[in-house]
DNA sequence: CAGTGAGCGAGCTTCCGCTTGACTT
């Protein structure tokens, strides 16, 4: 029977720590938090204090009780929970929830799982820390106070079952004050001018040192530059080093899987969460940057072995972050010397990334040489100058490179400087091949991606490693925020080369603001996020967490109690709940868009019981009932135009008949359609709904059928209800509204309709099984 | 692949942060 119970938050962890204690020892795991507050209702005690009032969460019952079994048997037990504001409380809550006694329970901790820090940590044992309780209590408070007392202001304000919170509404607002910016960016173009010089030594490309925003001026370069002669006035070249990045947390994790691999956040962590499981990687959900003495020493040891003494540079990192609690190590390989794992693939390439970031970050600098000429002609008023970079010793180079997260694709490859020049002499003699001036156009900042979102949110302390992921699901389930594609446009602009003394003036075109997986805000968001900043700008705030973070800091500190930092923020929120209760509109998001041509009656796009919607008059004033169109996919209240308003009262648009059936022009759920009969043919992005005539639907119409024609592999005229098909993936059997599957060793031409029969009845009677995928929104 | 846009009222929704499996769709 062991006399020793350590507990600690995740399974995983047990089972190492408890390779490294001996057999008088046995370590179980809490899985997080046991208890918290009661889900039902506020669940504290307004009138007596804020009194908390705690349960044992539902799913935890069954963790609870064997552990109150094995706290019976042990003489000592070890509360081993995460060195951090939560883990204490964990600690506190399992003391409570356990009945322990405080002569035989014992609190320890240690920030990395190594055999020397655990039995370091065993000598030294101390008390639940009740200051750092309270801290955590008072977050935990707070939270709940917010967001329930916040959420139902929604349902009555603006539509039922929203909610709101501390995290959740800031991150929205970041999003919906994204994407204003976007709206009322202004671009505007100016024109980059490069020139190709010829030098004994070879080609070469330099830019010209200033960008003229008017094409008559951007012209005058190019003439002054065909009547110059061109040398080189200066040649410089420095030294530089590049730096290699901290080893990973959770946030720069998802940021680099995101941009590398392209992940989500979501799968993100369920891949890491794989590979802490099966011993791989250190703990995934951490903010600091810290590698152990072990693991350091480890590194270097293969990085030595691999490539040799001086690419070796062990470093120790610091975390920056705000609001940091460090108690776990950097996301690291716990085996250096396995470069790649054997596994699924998402699992293989993330391991391999994380082992790049690790070792990189313990590597030698890499050596730079930046060189600059300047090149100037005597007619011009500014010097053209090359850039160029020559690595001369790679270091961490040959391992990883960071991505920016931040960063719009076209300014990577505009800014992309790494080339190498020739060597040219300073008073050497140039000819230009040609010099070109490209209209270039200021670009808005770019919407964000749910990496660049967790990065933004954990520069402003908001949100833990456990929660980045979390949070951005709810935004998205709350229909607060959506993840768009954008098809992008196509732009003309203007190109004026210089080639043998003679300018010519031509235009090409590029796409622009194609996007995918961007962040937007809904109208519903925009509506929550206005009604919100309006009422209760202190928790939209974007600083509103850090403060309440020195404030929980200073509790923790035992400078004040908890019950009264909680007492001065309620007071006068709860007083602008009531207020705003009693007081405030509804918040529709109305937005007037003008005046209806022929009658004159108002005309407003507004949020409607069923979404957003276009009215048209008000009975109030004009006493006629008024006009309502729903708006469509793709269509906001906030970026609606009157005359898009108005064609929503034409659809949908009736052309006339193809072989006797009526045909139809709208749009519909999933964007514009023309229906002919009973068949919904979907019109090609880019063409205008309210352009189509009857010839045009009539081909679409004829192009579908033939498609569909393709399609058909097989049909049966007993029952007409059944046909096979071929389909993206392979044929498949179609019955009614619903689709089969036809297993690979069956010939899809050669099926019966027993066949297909007898494979509906298989397929609808027996529960699918084999392939279990994590389940999506519903 | 729409149009709906009234009102009454029961009973429900909701937060953040710590952890993993379990539903049989």
């Amino acid at each position: 029977m062991a006399r020793n119970l350590v507990i600690v938050e995740s399974p995983a962890k047990a089972k190492t720590i408890e390779g490294y204690l001996g057999k008088d020892f046995v370590v179980k795991s809490s899985f997080g938090h046991v208890r918290d507050l009661a889900k039902k209702g506020l669940a504290i005690d307004i009138e007596n204090n804020f009194s908390p009032q705690y349960e044992v969460t539902p799913d935890k019952k069954q963790v609870v009780s064997e552990l109150k079994k094995l706290v019976k048997e042990a003489e000592t037990v070890w509360l081993a929970t995460d060195e951090d504001r939560e883990g204490e409380a964990i600690s506190w809550h399992l003391y409570e929830a356990l009945n322990l006694d405080k002569k035989e329970t014992r609190r320890i901790t240690f920030n990395e799982i190594t055999k020397p820090a655990i039995l370091k940590a065993i000598e030294r044992p101390r008390d639940i820390n009740k200051e750092l309780v309270d801290a955590q209590q008072a977050r935990r408070v707070l939270d709940r106070l917010v967001g329930f007392e916040l959420s139902p202001v929604l349902w009555k304000k603006v539509k039922p079952s929203l909610s709101a919170g501390r995290v959740q509404s800031v991150a929205v607002r970041l999003i919906v004050e994204r994407e204003k910016e976007i709206q009322q960016f202004e671009s505007g173009s100016f024109y980059r001018i490069q020139g190709i010089f010829k030098s004994t030594k070879g080609d070469f490309t330099a830019e010209y040192d200033a960008q003229p925003t008017d094409v008559n001026n951007a012209k005058s370069v190019l003439e002054a530059c065909g009547k110059s002669a061109f040398n080189v006035a200066d040649l410089q070249t420095k030294p530089a080093q590049r730096k290699p990045a901290a080893p990973f947390t959770t946030s720069t994790l998802q940021q680099e899987a995101s941009l590398k691999l392209g992940f989500s956040v979501t799968r993100t962590m369920s891949v890491a969460q794989r590979l802490y499981e099966a011993g791989k990687i250190t703990y995934m959900r951490t903010d600091s940057v810290n590698l152990s003495q072990t693991a350091i020493g480890s590194a270097n040891k293969e990085i030595v072995r691999v490539f040799g003494e001086n690419y070796a540079n062990p470093t120790t990192y610091k975390t920056k972050s705000a609001g940091a609690q460090e108690a776990h190590e950097a996301i690291r390989p716990t085996d250096f010397s396995v470069h790649h794992i054997s596994s699924e693939r998402d699992e293989e390439k993330l391991y391999e990334l994380i082992w790049k970031r690790t070792m990189a970050s313990q590597m030698a600098h890499a050596k730079l040489e930046r060189t600059t000429i300047t090149v100037a002609g005597e007619h011009l008023e500014k010097h053209f100058k090359a850039k160029g970079e020559v690595v001369k010793f790679d270091g961490f180079l040959k391992l990883y490179m960071e991505s920016n997260v931040d960063g719009n694709e076209e300014d990577e490859k505009e800014s992309a400087s790494d080339k190498l020049l020739p060597a040219v002499q300073v008073g050497e003699l140039l000819s230009y091949k040609t010099v070109k001036a490209t209209q270039r156009f200021s670009r808005p900042p770019s919407r964000f991606v749910e990496a660049s979102l967790v990065k933004k949110l954990e520069e402003l302390g908001i949100g833990r490693p456990s929660t980045y992921a979390p949070t951005i699901s709810t935004i998205q389930k709350r229909g607060y925020v959506e993840k768009l594609e954008r098809e992008g446009a196509l732009r003309e602009y203007a190109v004026l080369e210089l080639k043998n003394g003679s300018i010519s003036q031509d235009s090409a075109t590029e796409t622009t603001g194609k996007e995918k997986n961007k962040l937007s805000p809904t109208d519903i968001g925009t509506i929550v996020t206005e009604f919100l900043s309006e009422h209760f700008s202190g928790i939209m705030d974007y600083h509103f967490t850090a403060k309440v973070e020195q404030e929980f800091d200073e509790i923790a500190k035992g400078l004040r109690e908890w019950t009264d930092m909680i007492h001065t923020f309620y007071q006068p929120f709860h007083q602008n709940v009531e207020n705003t209760l009693e007081h405030s509109e509804r918040a529709t998001g109305e937005r007037e868009l003008g005046v209806h041509p022929d009658s004159g009656k108002k005309i407003i796009a507004r949020m409607g019981r069923f979404g957003p919607m276009i009215q048209i008059g008000d009975e109030q004033t004009d006493g006629e009932k008024p006009l309502f169109a729903s708006l469509r996919k793709e269509q906001s209240i906030s970026n609606i135009s009157l005359e898009q308003a108005l064609d929503l009262f034409k659809l949908p648009r009736m052309l006339g008949e193809i072989d006797e059936q009526a045909v139809k022009v709208n749009n519909g759920r999933f964007g514009p359609y023309v229906q002919v009969g009973k068949l919904f043919v979907s019109i090609p992005k880019g063409e205008d709904l309210m352009a189509i005539t009857l010839e045009r639907a009539t081909e679409l119409y004829r192009a579908k059928l033939e498609e569909e024609a393709n399609k058909l592999i097989k049909s049966f005229p007993e029952r007409e209800d059944i046909q096979v098909l071929n389909g993206r993936w392979g044929a498949y059997i179609k019955a009614g509204k619903n689709n089969y599957k036809i297993p690979k060793t069956q010939e899809a031409s050669e099926l019966t309709l027993e066949d297909c029969l007898e494979l509906i009845e298989k397929q609808s009677s027996a529960p699918q099984k084999g392939k279990r995928k994590p389940a999506k929104r519903a």
